[in-house]
DNA sequence: TATTGTTATACTCTATAACTATA
DNA sequence: TATAGTTATAGAGTATAACAATA
Protein backbone atom coordinates (compact mmCIF):
# COMPACT_ATOMS: atom_id res chain seq x y z
CA UNK A 1 0.00 0.00 0.00
CA UNK A 2 2.22 2.86 0.23
CA UNK A 3 1.49 3.82 -3.59
CA UNK A 4 4.42 4.48 -5.25
CA UNK A 5 2.48 6.42 -7.60
CA UNK A 6 0.22 7.71 -5.26
CA UNK A 7 -3.21 7.02 -6.90
CA UNK A 8 -4.83 4.54 -4.47
CA UNK A 9 -4.25 6.05 -1.22
CA UNK A 10 -3.96 9.25 -2.41
CA UNK A 11 -1.47 10.37 0.93
CA UNK A 12 1.70 12.04 -0.60
CA UNK A 13 3.07 11.44 -3.97
CA UNK A 14 0.47 13.26 -6.41
CA UNK A 15 -1.42 15.65 -4.33
CA UNK A 16 1.25 18.23 -5.75
CA UNK A 17 0.24 18.00 -8.86
CA UNK A 18 -2.69 20.43 -8.23
CA UNK A 19 -2.93 23.73 -9.78
CA UNK A 20 -1.78 26.93 -7.73
CA UNK A 21 -5.52 28.57 -8.01
CA UNK A 22 -7.10 25.09 -7.06
CA UNK A 23 -4.40 25.23 -3.81
CA UNK A 24 -5.10 28.76 -2.84
CA UNK A 25 -8.90 28.59 -3.12
CA UNK A 26 -8.91 25.35 -1.05
CA UNK A 27 -6.94 26.42 1.62
CA UNK A 28 -8.96 29.98 2.19
CA UNK A 29 -11.85 27.45 2.81
CA UNK A 30 -10.53 24.85 4.59
CA UNK A 31 -8.61 27.56 7.11
CA UNK A 32 -12.39 29.71 7.24
CA UNK A 33 -14.21 26.20 8.31
CA UNK A 34 -11.58 24.76 10.73
CA UNK A 35 -11.03 28.61 12.33
CA UNK A 36 -14.91 28.04 12.87
CA UNK A 37 -14.78 24.25 14.28
CA UNK A 38 -11.97 25.18 16.75
CA UNK A 39 -13.56 28.12 17.75
CA UNK A 40 -15.40 27.82 21.40
CA UNK A 41 -17.01 31.24 22.78
CA UNK A 42 -17.92 29.25 25.68
CA UNK A 43 -18.76 31.98 28.61
CA UNK A 44 -16.00 30.80 30.61
CA UNK A 45 -13.62 30.93 27.71
CA UNK A 46 -11.41 33.61 26.79
CA UNK A 47 -12.70 34.53 23.29
CA UNK A 48 -10.35 34.03 19.91
CA UNK A 49 -8.72 37.42 19.12
CA UNK A 50 -8.15 38.00 23.27
CA UNK A 51 -6.37 34.79 23.00
CA UNK A 52 -4.36 35.33 20.84
CA UNK A 53 -3.63 38.29 21.75
CA UNK A 54 -2.28 36.97 25.24
CA UNK A 55 -0.15 34.19 23.03
CA UNK A 56 1.24 37.06 21.35
CA UNK A 57 2.03 38.81 24.58
CA UNK A 58 3.87 36.07 26.39
CA UNK A 59 6.09 35.13 23.54
CA UNK A 60 6.86 38.36 22.37
CA UNK A 61 7.28 40.37 25.59
CA UNK A 62 6.38 43.99 26.75
CA UNK A 63 4.78 45.18 23.36
CA UNK A 64 3.34 48.80 22.30
CA UNK A 65 -0.16 48.46 21.17
CA UNK A 66 0.06 49.02 17.38
CA UNK A 67 2.90 46.71 17.27
CA UNK A 68 0.05 44.02 18.95
CA UNK A 69 -2.20 44.99 16.61
CA UNK A 70 0.08 44.46 13.75
CA UNK A 71 1.14 41.14 14.72
CA UNK A 72 -2.60 40.13 15.25
CA UNK A 73 -3.30 42.19 11.77
CA UNK A 74 -6.10 44.10 13.19
CA UNK A 75 -6.84 47.64 13.44
CA UNK A 76 -5.57 49.69 16.15
CA UNK A 77 -9.08 50.81 17.39
CA UNK A 78 -9.78 47.01 17.33
CA UNK A 79 -7.08 45.82 19.73
CA UNK A 80 -7.60 49.15 21.72
CA UNK A 81 -10.74 47.26 22.57
CA UNK A 82 -9.31 43.90 23.32
CA UNK A 83 -7.01 45.29 25.76
CA UNK A 84 -9.48 47.60 27.52
CA UNK A 85 -11.51 43.92 28.14
CA UNK A 86 -8.44 41.93 28.64
CA UNK A 87 -7.67 44.90 31.09
CA UNK A 88 -10.91 44.77 32.34
CA UNK A 89 -10.30 41.01 33.48
CA UNK A 90 -6.63 41.56 35.36
CA UNK A 91 -5.14 39.66 32.53
CA UNK A 92 -2.74 41.81 30.75
CA UNK A 93 -1.14 45.22 32.65
CA UNK A 94 -0.97 48.46 30.03
CA UNK A 95 1.65 50.83 31.56
CA UNK A 96 3.00 53.82 29.66
CA UNK A 97 5.67 53.76 27.61
CA UNK A 98 8.71 55.21 29.16
CA UNK A 99 10.25 55.98 26.18
CA UNK A 100 7.38 57.70 24.90
CA UNK A 101 4.31 58.47 27.21
CA UNK A 102 2.11 58.87 23.84
CA UNK A 103 2.47 54.98 23.49
CA UNK A 104 1.33 51.98 26.25
CA UNK A 105 3.56 48.84 27.04
CA UNK A 106 1.39 45.76 27.42
CA UNK A 107 2.15 42.35 29.22
CA UNK A 108 0.64 39.62 30.96
CA UNK A 109 -0.37 39.59 34.30
CA UNK A 110 0.26 36.66 36.91
CA UNK A 111 -3.44 36.09 36.70
CA UNK A 112 -3.14 36.37 32.88
CA UNK A 113 -0.39 33.83 32.78
CA UNK A 114 -2.55 31.39 34.54
CA UNK A 115 -5.30 31.61 32.44
CA UNK A 116 -3.43 31.41 29.40
CA UNK A 117 -2.38 28.11 30.34
CA UNK A 118 -5.70 27.06 31.22
CA UNK A 119 -7.60 28.15 27.88
CA UNK A 120 -4.21 26.93 25.63
CA UNK A 121 -4.80 23.48 26.79
CA UNK A 122 -8.25 23.20 26.99
CA UNK A 123 -8.28 24.79 23.07
CA UNK A 124 -5.61 22.59 21.79
CA UNK A 125 -7.48 19.69 23.31
CA UNK A 126 -10.16 20.94 20.65
CA UNK A 127 -7.64 20.28 17.67
CA UNK A 128 -6.03 17.13 19.19
CA UNK A 129 -9.24 15.27 19.15
CA UNK A 130 -9.62 15.72 15.57
CA UNK A 131 -6.23 15.31 14.98
CA UNK A 132 -7.03 11.75 16.54
CA UNK A 133 -9.06 11.13 13.79
CA UNK A 134 -6.57 11.09 11.45
CA UNK A 135 -4.05 8.45 10.65
CA UNK A 136 0.19 8.89 10.83
CA UNK A 137 0.74 9.73 7.40
CA UNK A 138 -1.22 11.96 7.45
CA UNK A 139 -0.57 14.09 10.64
CA UNK A 140 2.98 13.82 8.96
CA UNK A 141 1.86 15.99 6.21
CA UNK A 142 0.25 18.27 8.53
CA UNK A 143 3.64 18.43 10.32
CA UNK A 144 5.30 18.97 7.43
CA UNK A 145 3.36 21.64 6.03
CA UNK A 146 3.08 23.92 9.63
CA UNK A 147 5.97 25.81 8.56
CA UNK A 148 4.39 26.42 5.48
CA UNK A 149 1.66 27.73 7.00
CA UNK A 150 3.42 29.77 9.65
CA UNK A 151 5.42 31.42 6.74
CA UNK A 152 2.05 32.75 5.27
CA UNK A 153 1.43 34.62 7.95
CA UNK A 154 4.55 36.94 7.71
CA UNK A 155 3.56 39.95 5.61
CA UNK A 156 5.29 41.22 2.83
CA UNK B 1 9.09 8.25 -8.26
CA UNK B 2 8.67 6.08 -5.01
CA UNK B 3 8.01 7.75 -1.49
CA UNK B 4 7.08 4.61 -0.42
CA UNK B 5 8.56 5.40 3.45
CA UNK B 6 8.06 9.44 3.02
CA UNK B 7 11.75 9.76 4.15
CA UNK B 8 13.63 9.66 1.14
CA UNK B 9 12.68 13.17 -0.41
CA UNK B 10 14.27 14.47 2.75
CA UNK B 11 12.03 17.39 2.55
CA UNK B 12 9.14 15.40 4.56
CA UNK B 13 10.28 13.20 6.48
CA UNK B 14 12.68 14.48 9.14
CA UNK B 15 9.85 17.30 10.16
CA UNK B 16 6.97 15.05 11.58
CA UNK B 17 9.00 14.45 14.64
CA UNK B 18 7.07 16.93 16.68
CA UNK B 19 4.96 16.10 18.91
CA UNK B 20 1.35 15.50 18.91
CA UNK B 21 0.26 18.11 21.37
CA UNK B 22 2.60 20.53 19.60
CA UNK B 23 1.56 20.14 16.28
CA UNK B 24 -2.41 20.82 17.55
CA UNK B 25 -1.15 23.83 19.82
CA UNK B 26 0.78 26.25 16.89
CA UNK B 27 -2.16 24.10 14.23
CA UNK B 28 -4.66 26.09 16.16
CA UNK B 29 -2.68 29.33 16.02
CA UNK B 30 -1.70 29.11 12.72
CA UNK B 31 -5.44 29.10 11.53
CA UNK B 32 -6.71 31.79 13.51
CA UNK B 33 -3.88 34.01 12.52
CA UNK B 34 -4.21 32.84 8.90
CA UNK B 35 -7.62 33.29 8.88
CA UNK B 36 -7.91 37.03 10.19
CA UNK B 37 -5.36 37.85 7.66
CA UNK B 38 -7.17 36.67 4.44
CA UNK B 39 -10.35 38.20 5.88
CA UNK B 40 -11.61 41.16 3.56
CA UNK B 41 -14.68 42.63 5.30
CA UNK B 42 -14.57 45.41 2.82
CA UNK B 43 -18.12 47.27 1.85
CA UNK B 44 -17.75 45.83 -1.41
CA UNK B 45 -17.05 42.72 -0.24
CA UNK B 46 -19.31 39.64 0.88
CA UNK B 47 -18.63 39.14 4.76
CA UNK B 48 -16.79 35.85 5.76
CA UNK B 49 -19.41 33.41 6.88
CA UNK B 50 -22.16 34.58 3.74
CA UNK B 51 -18.94 34.05 1.28
CA UNK B 52 -18.58 30.41 2.97
CA UNK B 53 -22.24 29.51 3.17
CA UNK B 54 -22.63 30.56 -0.38
CA UNK B 55 -19.91 28.09 -0.98
CA UNK B 56 -21.40 25.55 0.29
CA UNK B 57 -24.92 25.87 -1.31
CA UNK B 58 -23.07 26.00 -4.46
CA UNK B 59 -21.22 23.06 -3.66
CA UNK B 60 -23.78 20.73 -2.34
CA UNK B 61 -27.07 21.74 -3.68
CA UNK B 62 -30.31 22.94 -2.22
CA UNK B 63 -29.68 22.52 1.28
CA UNK B 64 -31.96 23.15 3.96
CA UNK B 65 -31.37 25.59 6.25
CA UNK B 66 -30.48 23.28 9.47
CA UNK B 67 -28.20 21.84 7.44
CA UNK B 68 -26.11 24.58 6.28
CA UNK B 69 -25.68 25.31 9.81
CA UNK B 70 -24.50 21.68 10.59
CA UNK B 71 -21.81 22.04 7.50
CA UNK B 72 -21.13 25.54 8.74
CA UNK B 73 -20.43 24.95 12.35
CA UNK B 74 -22.78 27.42 13.52
CA UNK B 75 -25.92 27.52 15.18
CA UNK B 76 -29.16 27.73 13.29
CA UNK B 77 -30.45 30.95 14.52
CA UNK B 78 -26.62 32.44 13.41
CA UNK B 79 -27.43 30.72 9.59
CA UNK B 80 -30.86 31.86 10.00
CA UNK B 81 -29.54 35.28 10.07
CA UNK B 82 -26.94 34.83 7.19
CA UNK B 83 -29.61 33.79 5.27
CA UNK B 84 -32.10 36.76 5.78
CA UNK B 85 -28.81 38.58 4.73
CA UNK B 86 -28.13 37.12 1.87
CA UNK B 87 -31.98 37.38 0.25
CA UNK B 88 -32.07 40.49 1.12
CA UNK B 89 -29.10 41.27 -1.08
CA UNK B 90 -30.76 39.03 -4.16
CA UNK B 91 -27.59 36.41 -3.58
CA UNK B 92 -29.84 33.38 -2.45
CA UNK B 93 -33.06 31.87 -2.53
CA UNK B 94 -35.62 30.50 0.04
CA UNK B 95 -37.99 27.95 -0.76
CA UNK B 96 -40.57 26.05 1.55
CA UNK B 97 -39.40 22.26 1.17
CA UNK B 98 -42.72 20.77 -0.62
CA UNK B 99 -41.33 17.80 1.23
CA UNK B 100 -42.23 19.42 5.02
CA UNK B 101 -43.46 22.91 5.20
CA UNK B 102 -41.44 24.01 7.73
CA UNK B 103 -38.32 23.74 6.19
CA UNK B 104 -36.39 26.05 3.50
CA UNK B 105 -34.64 24.78 0.80
CA UNK B 106 -31.48 27.64 -0.21
CA UNK B 107 -30.27 27.93 -3.47
CA UNK B 108 -27.44 30.56 -5.17
CA UNK B 109 -29.52 32.70 -7.51
CA UNK B 110 -28.11 33.86 -10.85
CA UNK B 111 -26.73 36.92 -9.46
CA UNK B 112 -25.73 35.08 -6.32
CA UNK B 113 -23.64 32.53 -8.95
CA UNK B 114 -22.05 35.48 -10.35
CA UNK B 115 -21.55 37.68 -6.96
CA UNK B 116 -19.85 34.20 -5.69
CA UNK B 117 -16.93 34.28 -9.23
CA UNK B 118 -15.44 37.79 -8.56
CA UNK B 119 -15.51 37.69 -4.77
CA UNK B 120 -13.76 34.01 -4.90
CA UNK B 121 -11.61 34.83 -7.10
CA UNK B 122 -10.74 38.24 -5.36
CA UNK B 123 -10.35 36.39 -2.24
CA UNK B 124 -8.67 33.50 -3.22
CA UNK B 125 -5.97 36.11 -4.87
CA UNK B 126 -5.01 37.06 -1.48
CA UNK B 127 -4.03 33.94 -0.48
CA UNK B 128 -2.33 33.35 -3.61
CA UNK B 129 0.16 35.97 -3.69
CA UNK B 130 0.76 34.80 0.06
CA UNK B 131 1.76 31.92 -1.22
CA UNK B 132 3.82 33.50 -3.97
CA UNK B 133 6.19 34.11 -0.96
CA UNK B 134 7.21 30.46 -0.83
CA UNK B 135 9.35 28.29 -2.52
CA UNK B 136 8.04 25.20 -4.11
CA UNK B 137 9.10 22.79 -1.45
CA UNK B 138 6.61 24.52 0.77
CA UNK B 139 4.00 25.01 -1.40
CA UNK B 140 4.19 20.93 -2.30
CA UNK B 141 4.02 20.26 1.63
CA UNK B 142 0.80 22.64 1.82
CA UNK B 143 -0.65 20.91 -1.21
CA UNK B 144 0.05 17.29 0.59
CA UNK B 145 -1.29 18.42 3.52
CA UNK B 146 -4.06 19.73 2.14
CA UNK B 147 -6.35 17.06 2.25
CA UNK B 148 -5.58 16.10 6.06
CA UNK B 149 -6.91 19.66 6.71
CA UNK B 150 -10.03 19.31 4.99
CA UNK B 151 -10.43 15.92 7.11
CA UNK B 152 -9.89 17.81 10.14
CA UNK B 153 -13.36 19.55 9.13
CA UNK B 154 -15.02 16.37 9.92
CA UNK B 155 -17.39 16.04 12.84
CA UNK B 156 -17.25 12.71 14.61
C1' DT C 1 2.19 69.12 12.76
C1' DA C 2 2.62 64.15 13.24
C1' DT C 3 1.91 60.08 16.03
C1' DT C 4 -0.28 56.96 19.62
C1' DG C 5 -4.25 55.61 21.52
C1' DT C 6 -9.22 56.06 22.79
C1' DT C 7 -14.03 56.87 21.83
C1' DA C 8 -18.12 57.10 18.59
C1' DT C 9 -20.70 54.69 15.36
C1' DA C 10 -22.13 50.97 12.68
C1' DC C 11 -22.16 46.26 11.00
C1' DT C 12 -21.06 41.06 11.10
C1' DC C 13 -20.95 37.01 13.75
C1' DT C 14 -22.13 34.54 17.71
C1' DA C 15 -25.08 31.98 21.10
C1' DT C 16 -29.21 31.01 24.20
C1' DA C 17 -33.96 31.74 25.04
C1' DA C 18 -38.50 32.67 23.55
C1' DC C 19 -41.66 32.44 19.89
C1' DT C 20 -44.39 30.90 15.41
C1' DA C 21 -45.78 27.60 12.15
C1' DT C 22 -46.07 23.01 10.64
C1' DA C 23 -45.92 17.79 11.40
C1' DT D 1 -45.99 17.23 21.49
C1' DA D 2 -41.98 17.62 18.66
C1' DT D 3 -39.44 19.90 15.00
C1' DA D 4 -37.85 23.81 11.64
C1' DG D 5 -37.06 28.20 11.52
C1' DT D 6 -37.40 33.23 13.14
C1' DT D 7 -36.99 36.95 16.40
C1' DA D 8 -35.23 38.97 20.86
C1' DT D 9 -31.40 39.96 23.40
C1' DA D 10 -26.67 40.38 24.46
C1' DG D 11 -21.81 40.32 23.67
C1' DA D 12 -17.31 39.84 20.72
C1' DG D 13 -14.90 41.35 16.79
C1' DT D 14 -14.48 44.43 13.03
C1' DA D 15 -13.45 48.94 10.55
C1' DT D 16 -13.47 54.09 9.62
C1' DA D 17 -13.85 58.62 11.45
C1' DA D 18 -13.35 61.89 15.05
C1' DC D 19 -11.01 63.05 19.14
C1' DA D 20 -7.28 63.62 23.02
C1' DA D 21 -2.66 63.62 24.58
C1' DT D 22 2.11 63.64 23.69
C1' DA D 23 6.30 64.29 20.63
Amino acid sequence: MNGTSGRDTGDIGDIGVIEEAELAARLRLVVGRLNRRIRIDGRESVPPLQLSAMVTVEEHGPLRLSELARREAVSVPTMSRVLAALDEQGLVVRTPDPQDARGVLVTLSGGGERRLAEVRSHRTALVARRLGRLDAVQRATLAAALPALEALLEDE
